[in-house]
Order: C-alpha cells, then structure tokens, then sequence
DNA sequence: ATGGCCCGTAGAACGGGA
C-alpha cells in the first residue's frame, strides 16, 4: 500500500499537477492539504477516474481530502468539537477508514508569528487534535496521521536551525507541544527509513528550492501495528521542480 | 548585503501562507 501525503497550496491551481502525481506514483491512499475551495469546485477527474473521496472544504483557505482507490468508510468530518466557538469551524481534518486502516488527513495551522493570536489558535488547536484523538481513535489499531503539521521535529528537519528557533515552524514550545500528540503512539514513518536533512517545504523565494533551503513540515505518523508494516518513505523532490509547483513536495510511505 | 513568491478574492492591492 503507497502513502502520500500533500499540502497542494490549491487544489486547482494544481490539478494537472495533481493529476500527474497520481498518474506516476499510483498511491492506493492520498492525503491532501490546503485545497483552498469548496467541494463543489474540486476537480471532475477525481469521480471521473474512479477515486474515492472523504473532504472538508472552504472557500479561500484550508479544505482537506482523503483520496482512496478502495472505498472509504467511517468518514468523520472536522474536529467537531465547538473549538472555534461562535465562528465557522476551519477545514482543517478529515478521517476515513479504508482497507483496515485508519487515516487522518490534518492541516496544523500555521500560527503566523510566536505571540500571535494565531500562535495561540495554532497551539489550542494541537490540544483539541489530541482530544479528537483520545475520542476517535485507540493506539492498538492501524492508523495514520498525515498532513502538513507546520512543525519541523527536530534540528535535522531545518536547513539552519538557528534561524528558525524564533518561528511558529521551530520554536522549542511549539515542538513540544507536537511531542504531545505523538504521545499517543505515534512513529514518523519517513525516519523508519531516512535518517539524513531531507525537507518537504521550500519558500517559493530566493532560490530555496535549488539552494535546499527547506523544512521538513509534512509527516506520515503511524501507530505501532502501522510503523510495523512500513517498507519505505520518501519525498518525491521531483513534483517540487519546475514550474507551477506547489511550495510543498508531497511525502510518501509504502507498507506491506 | 538584501531580497527575491504564489494563491484567492478582488476587479487593485491585500491577507495569508511558511
């Protein structure tokens, strides 16, 4: 089974690249990020093409997807917890079963600047993930957390560390608090078998890219029974090159 | 040395991303 996961920064502005992706790579299961609309406007080819798809939209922002060649089943949409109170809960988390496994398709926000009150947004939202988590799932079964998680673990996923220590992306307390959610159970599938500097966002600015300029921000978490299984990880550098790429690279995981 | 982009919504810049 291939495990991609993908912060597509549109999903319209990248369908053929989308596409493309799912032309050359054929993943069974795709996590997506960041698609920016509403469900009326994802792109035809997906029914057409016979996936199956679990999603959450918004228009301008946010929006996650679950795409599945098997059908999916137990979908639950959004953290529904009444976290954002009086306002519109963000598109920020989907999950869906599918062949004996759980996935979860998460977009952590951003949180802007340390002090901000998206910060704080950010850091509350990690709590109420962990919530979603206790309520939804249980550590002993095959489950998969997957998106852009807006943290970078460790030194070794931050192309200068010292630079980044004072933002939203590396700051010690913003780490720590993602240690929390791993805390249930979770290994990070790609350091099952990569243990190098390998990144999965690059500014779209100053030649990033080609300097490899990048954070590792987006990860496929499994629990145990899951990390068992997982027989490779990668991130497909290729789908970041040339024009009209998304700024994230897609990351992805086989398993047996 | 510095800053260097892209998206959606607008219907020009601007908020937001990271």
């Amino acid at each position: 089974m291939l495990l991609a996961t993908w912060n597509v920064n549109s999903i319209r502005a990248r369908e053929a690249r989308l596409r493309a992706f799912l032309e050359r790579k054929k993943p069974d299961v795709v996590c997506l990020q960041e698609l920016k609309c509403e469900l009326s406007q994802l792109p035809k080819f997906l029914a057409e093409e016979g996936w199956h798809v679990a999603a959450v939209g918004q228009k301008t922002y946010n929006g996650v997807a679950i795409l599945s060649r098997e059908p999916l089943t137990d979908v639950k949409l959004g953290l529904a917890d009444g976290g954002d109170g009086d306002a519109p809960e963000q598109a920020r988390l989907v999950s869906a079963r599918a062949g004996g496994v759980r996935f979860i398709s998460a977009y952590v926000p951003n949180g802007q600047s340390l002090g901000s009150e998206k910060h704080a947004y950010k850091m509350e939202w990690l709590n109420r993930l962990n919530r979603w988590l206790a309520l939804n799932a249980v550590p002993g079964e095959p489950l998969a957390l997957c998106g852009d998680f807006n943290v970078a673990p460790e030194a070794r996923d931050v192309h200068d560390p010292a630079q980044w220590e004072t933002t939203v992306l590396y700051a010690p307390e913003v780490r720590a608090r993602l240690e929390t959610v791993r805390a249930f159970g979770f290994t990070d599938a790609f350091r099952l078998h990569q243990q190098g500097n390998v990144y999965s966002w690059w500014d779209y600015r100053a030649g990033s890219f080609p300097r490899d300029n990048g954070l590792r921000i987006d990860h496929i978490w499994t629990t145990a029974s899951l990390a068992a299984r997982c027989t490779g990880a990668e991130v497909d550098r290729e789908e970041r090159a040339g024009t009209g790429a998304s700024d994230h690279a897609p990351v992805l995981a086989t398993f047996s």
